[in-house]
DNA sequence: ACTTGATATTATAAATATATAATATGAAAG
DNA sequence: CTTTCATATTATATATTTATAATATCAAGT
């Protein structure tokens, strides 16, 4: 039971890095394509201060990573896990448009 | 993007009721059989009134449901994505035993 | 009726997460 | 060198979540 829990609170930590609505729309665009902080920031309609907030929690948790061109940083999602996950919610929480 | 971030409240509340250690602990237990209240206190570790609210909280979500006969409520995963879900995550994070 | 067992509810304090505002960094352009 | 642009960091107030303790409910058994 003890296991139980050590893995229960890495896959908690996961988890709770989706686990946030902004996030999600973040992760929802980059799933579309990689995309630089200047894009998710006009997409999103977020403060750019909060991207960058909620990006570096998804990178702590190895959702997305980035590369860096000049002043320009790309983020990608990087965990498979991640994109299987989101696919998955987007089946079940996106409403087929009509 | 309105409907993203609509689509993203009601998934990242479904995840919220994922994120917690205790709570994927319970629902590791419900993965293997359906449980009573009682057996998932036992089998756990965790306080009777924690237990409960953790179920509540499940409930809400929909990711649990129970059958109630005389005072005995058996709980069972009712959620098919959440079922999905904690596969995918057993085989991410749950070491293989050796 | 009284007690016991199974579970839920309420209250509350402590921990964690979040949004926002302000400021910093650092590289490129002029 | 000074300014500008892209992005990160820090601080802080607020909101949310969580654990814990105390109490309630309610049906069964005696």
């Amino acid at each position: 039971m003890q296991e139980l829990f050590e893995s229960a609170g890495k896959a908690a930590d996961f988890l709770k890095g989706l686990a946030s609505p902004h996030r999600l729309a973040l992760l929802c665009l980059l799933s579309e394509g990689d995309k630089n902080v200047t894009e998710l920031v006009t997409l999103s309609g977020l403060p750019q201060t909060s991207v960058s907030q909620h990006l570096n929690k998804l990178k702590t948790e190895g959702i997305v990573d980035f590369t860096r061109n000049h002043r320009v940083l790309t983020y990608t999602i990087a965990s498979p896990l991640a994109q299987k996950i989101l696919r998955d919610l987007h089946n079940e929480f996106c409403p087929v448009q009509r």
